[in-house]
DNA sequence: CATGAAGTTGACAATCATTTTCGATAAGGG
DNA sequence: CCCTTATCGAAAATGATTGTCAACTTCATG
């Protein structure tokens, strides 16, 4: 049986592993235990989760916090783009702690969540090209495949 | 001058133009005026808009419709497949009212929301392999592209 | 190790889009 | 014209996310 999430070794997020510049931005992003407990969290999936599930599970596993941080450091750690950020069906946010960091996209299970990550510069070269032929600029865009994964597949 | 909302044609979606079998479902799905009324606003409109945009439109023409018809026709509209949804950054669901009926992108203008539709077999058929490269199945995908059209780009 | 300034936390209130409720109203077949 | 029933809409409810603010850590420094 896997370990819940009481049983993960916090050394790899909390501890003072790395020596490297304190923080992330200019000033002083500190190092505490609850961003620490999202971000463990975070890794502990291999697919997107709510902020509310991932309170549900950081409180389950007995760590003390409060949702409204949860959502505060999936904020901070949206925005130096170290989780990624996708809106179900219901318009809700769901993050990701992803490998690759530059531009990507995903392969979701649409019933547990578990994702791969994909590349394409295939749909990547077809954008830009359909939105020149339109006159467009500044062009981006989203993209997310949705599926059944091997192991929630029927049959 | 473009004429606003209040002087558009209402008999080409209000009027009982169309002899055809009455309603949507088997079962008896009324002509209101305030169905008419938002999918007329929608027709308008040739990009995508928020349901309370719509609302604010139709209340400045003089019309008669409370926000939550306007909720309700479009929930309405979208499950037949007669206008398109798709949710912005924030979350928001806008509506559009789309030519073509089967599946298709869009290419959208980040400042007026104008938008074009796109068809891409060439993505459809790449998102196809990449799922199967993982295993999944039951696949379907979103896709939106964002930019400027010529209008609202600078220069 | 003590200290203080500044970043953080979290319970709770506030937002805000969307949905539900439910009595009043209108559509349209008979 | 009437009656059944879909529909309307004002107001309340919902639910995710954000703002508030006093109490609390973190950590560079003395």
């Amino acid at each position: 049986m896997t370990p819940d999430a009481a049983g993960r070794d916090p050394s790899s997020f909390a501890g003072p592993a790395e020596p490297g510049p304190r923080g992330r931005d200019g000033g002083g992003a500190r190092r505490t235990t609850q961003r620490a407990a999202v971000l463990a969290a975070l890794h502990d999936a291999d697919g997107f989760r709510t902020a509310q599930e991932l309170h549900d599970v950081l409180r389950a596993a007995g760590e003390r916090v409060g949702l409204t941080t949860v959502y505060r450091s999936l904020q901070l750690l949206s925005d130096t783009g170290e989780v990624d950020v996708l809106l179900n069906d219901a318009g809700e946010a769901m993050y990701r702690r992803c490998e690759r960091r530059g531009h990507h996209h995903h392969l979701v299970c649409r019933s547990c969540k578990k994702s791969v990550e994909i590349e394409s510069g295939e749909v990547e070269r077809w954008t830009e090209r359909a939105a020149g032929e339109h006159g467009f600029s500044a062009v981006t865009h989203t993209m997310e495949v949705f599926g059944l994964c091997t192991t929630c597949s029927p049959a």
